[in-house]
DNA sequence: AATTGTATATTATTGCATAAAAGAACAATC
DNA sequence: GATTGTTCTTTTATGCAATAATATACAATT
């Protein structure tokens, strides 16, 4: 009760919670995108990446300057003021993170099955303390993740994906199946400016910002990877289907440790599989990363 | 506007459509069980089959009454007065049908590409002539089909999966990946009693029903034929990917004709699959799986 | 030409009172 | 013993006004 207590005053308080979180979604970004100190947040691009308008970022920007993140001179716009992956950042990133707290709460709870399989709205308003509307938010965002669904009369169903112990195991005999199978279609390809773009990352990664990523980013970054290639297949439901495994395999990563050795073997062989793919030697490939998805993954990243 | 406001009025007069629409619930399942005039109408299994509670499902009975579908007894309940593929029947199905016409047309403007990618809610709200309640349970239907989701600031976007014209095909593909594959996943293992309610159902499909039955029965049918099986992998996944490519599938369906002959023969294909199935040769079954599948399907149902 | 600054229009959320729907418990009946 | 009838409680939906957030258009600036 205390918890939402105060994040509802905090609301009340100045520098408005929602100008706090666009800032930590352009931090996020920028850090995604590997940018550095001095490097120009131009308003429209940032906007088009975070699917919003110049409104909500301009807000997100101030909030930036008033953390000191960022530098604005009258017309010229604003500036990355720190690098986004040194501690001063943090903070802004972390905005992002409290804001998920409840939603966080949840998975936990679902994940160690102290939550029923049928709950009401009604209940959950009462176990953690918010309000209709912000629950509301929170189940429409599960549900589009694929883990909840609304039943016919009052109340919300958790998928059994998510609670069965077997579920880390299930998610990757899935992957297995459908990935080295999407690059073994017909027509798969991908774009020469793609595989540069991954190659850059998984570089980047492999090359010591490996140490100052949180479990979160490295998943994400996984995810991204592996998103990125079944998109060659052309074909959306490949990719919907794996967005939507790895949906649910985040709520696993929270609790896995990080094993930094592993994952810079994996990374490894991210980079190996791109030289495959730039030669087209797609079959290989496929066969690659189906070798990629049987290794045994001790913190449940790939 | 007109269409709405004369739905609005319906909503007015006696018999509320509420009701209305769980009657055809109820007889669409009678329907899918195959019951006959005379079955009992027991209120508990109903609700349970229909995820509800007792309270709805009265409300629904004397709703069928009403329509003379039913027919009830003080304390004996209700008794089916129509058998649930005869003509008198038709009307209280239609009711559930009636209900989705917004839907109908939302899904049609889609697939011809006669909206954008992006919309508001409020575009929508005029667009089609619906309150904001009515539209936000529509949406979030149709997000749970998965093709459309929240953009983080205002609107909606449609999922790219659906306007495309290869989206057919692209269906079929990974249907082909994916079906086979659960079937030769190492648990692999359908207990005889699916195997024996669902040959009794396609049985009856393929002796006769089939002639009686709307496209979108046969296309349910189909469905959940291939569920009940892919479910035997006991991997979630591979289900849960399956169930969202067939409720894109279906909006195709209704576009597609009746090719009743076509539909005989996938039905034998069918039965031939639960004889393979039923001894066990899966890896046989798998291949069988993925040759129903490469099938030119004149009228896109599997 | 690209970008920022600013004003304005549009769109969506929230809170609240009221209404409707669904669920649960238990008695009555077959 | 299973099922229905009935009543009561809980839960959710809806409409509306006020408020907040986002989008858009265009002028100003580099």
């Amino acid at each position: 009760m205390s918890a939402s207590d105060s994040s509802r005053q905090r609301s009340d308080k100045n520098g408005s919670e929602r100008a706090e979180h666009l800032a930590g979604l352009i931090m996020a970004l920028a850090r995604r995108e590997g940018m550095k100190t001095g490097d120009r947040l131009i308003e429209q691009r940032l906007a088009d990446a975070l699917d919003l308008s110049r409104a909500p970022i301009r807000l997100g920007l101030k909030a930036l300057e008033a953390a000191g993140l960022a530098r604005g001179e009258p017309h010229r716009g604003f500036v990355l003021a720190k690098n986004p992956t040194s501690s001063a950042a943090q903070p802004a990133l972390a905005a992002v993170r409290r804001n998920e707290q409840v939603y966080a709460t949840v998975a936990g709870d679902v994940l160690a099955s102290r939550l029923p399989a049928d709950v009401t709205e009604a209940e959950l308003m009462r176990r953690y303390d918010v309000t209709r509307a912000e629950l509301q938010r929170l189940l429409d965002r599960i549900a589009a993740e694929g883990w909840i669904a609304r039943l016919p009369g009052y109340g919300w169903r958790f998928a059994e994906t998510v609670s069965s112990p077997e579920a880390q195991t299930q998610a990757k005999a899935f992957r297995a199946v459908i990935e080295p199978a999407a690059i073994a279609q017909p027509g798969f390809t991908l774009p020469q400016e793609v595989i540069v773009r991954l190659r850059e990352h998984q570089q980047r990664v492999f090359e010591g910002e490996l140490e100052k990523m949180t479990i979160g980013e490295i998943f994400h970054s996984g995810c991204e990877f592996h998103e990125e290639i079944i998109r060659g297949a052309g074909n959306p439901f490949f990719l919907e289907a794996l967005r939507r495994v790895n949906s649910i395999r985040r709520l696993f990563a929270y609790r896995s440790f990080a094993d930094r050795d592993g994952m810079r073997r994996h990374v490894r062989e991210h980079l190996r599989l791109l030289d495959v793919l730039e030669t087209r030697r797609y079959a290989e490939a496929a066969d690659l990363m189906a070798r990629h998805l049987q290794r045994p993954l001790v913190a449940g990243l790939s």
